[in-house]
DNA sequence: TAGTTAGTGTGATAAATGTCACTGAGTTTG
DNA sequence: CAAACTCAGTGACATTTATCACACTAACTA
């Protein structure tokens, strides 16, 4: 099932597109929204950060894939409980709560892309839950590692240690330490900076 | 924002009521969905679990509100990815998906009504996991404590500090030992399959 | 190329939670 | 009322993850 967004070309008609920068905020926490982020170009990274430093990545948005948090929080006046930022150079379409109710209203494909997205944010964010409940940090390690691989068409990853804990919430050398095990079990290889996935599959 | 289903006293007439105890198994895991339960009594619990036997509690359903993982997983053909149990006796109406589809073409309100519900477990969801990632279980604890109260309207919890480890996806041990230091703390006072919040908030 | 810096490897130790084993107290039931 | 059962309390110990400290090395930079 791919994002179906009506006429994708013309999106920009709708509202207002900005570029970003690999690490650019896009939607900070507790910002009120008016306007809802469309992704054309790269890629965006949802996620929740604790109250001190730790951060927690809920889900990546795509071309064409819409941040729900930040449509529901537009419709309903209320502010971000999330937190966006650019992946790498990425292009989006901000686009008018009111201009999107509009579209909405009048074309049921609307109303269908919006529909379908909140599927597959719900469907990913119970993924984390259930991940962070019930896995232990060297599974969802591997998951994120393969997931991260697929995504980019390439099983060399290019992310630091530090990094990874970030996205996973927890520590550098809790990392460090399951890489170093998960190598000497052949599932990976490792150099500075990146991340070479081994598995036949 | 009170839920505000349309015309909820004529919600009969668009499916099939059904009654069910406290405990019944209202949606399973892995079913195949074509009906969207909508609460009329009783609150239910959803929750997501383990390949095994944990469970973790992902959102109540109160009377008016309905199931946004139903919803999705019917309006794509899609199977239920959660499990949901009455709390109490609970009486619930199924509507078709058709129905529900044609209800929100032709009336708005449907259609603001489901977007509400999405925000709603939106939130609750993004509670969930910002209390399993960063929270540690005393405080989790607690806040689960304080917010049945709440609900209940009673500071008297009627469980087992092993439905409290069900709930949070923890052992019994751990909930007996935590509300052994929150007594101590003065926080609680506890009783046979009875916890009372002593708290002055 | 020497020095600096970012990234990594690893031991030691602490903290939080999970698991096992068992005791005893309160409730229910025959 | 006695037996059976459910629930709670608790010690002992394992496991997982967090934290601190520091050594080492690839890569960049002056």
């Amino acid at each position: 099932m791919k994002q179906m967004l009506p006429d994708r070309s013309s999106l920009k008609n709708y509202g207002i597109t900005r570029s970003f920068k690999a690490g650019d905020e896009i939607v900070s926490e507790d910002a009120p929204i008016q306007s809802i982020p469309i992704v054309l170009k790269g890629s965006l990274k949802v996620m929740q950060s604790d109250d001190e430093f730790r951060e927690m990545v809920m889900y990546y948005l795509q071309p064409g894939e819409t941040c729900v948090m930040s449509f529901l929080a537009a419709l309903y006046n209320d502010t971000s409980k999330v937190k966006a930022v650019a992946e790498e150079d990425t292009e989006v379409v901000f686009i008018q709560i009111g201009k999107m109710r509009e579209l909405m209203s009048k074309d049921p494909k609307w109303l269908n892309y919006v529909f379908q997205i909140y599927h597959k944010r719900f469907e990913e964010l119970l993924d984390v839950v259930n991940a962070i409940a019930f896995k232990k940090m060297d599974e969802r390690l591997l998951q994120f590692l393969k997931k991260k691989a697929e995504v980019s068409g390439s099983k060399d990853i290019k992310m630091t240690h530090e990094q990874l804990g970030q996205e996973l919430g927890t520590a550098r050398e809790v990392i460090s330490r399951l890489l170093k095990q998960m190598e000497s079990e052949g599932l990976v290889e490792l150099g500075r900076n990146r991340i070479t996935i081994t598995t036949p599959s």
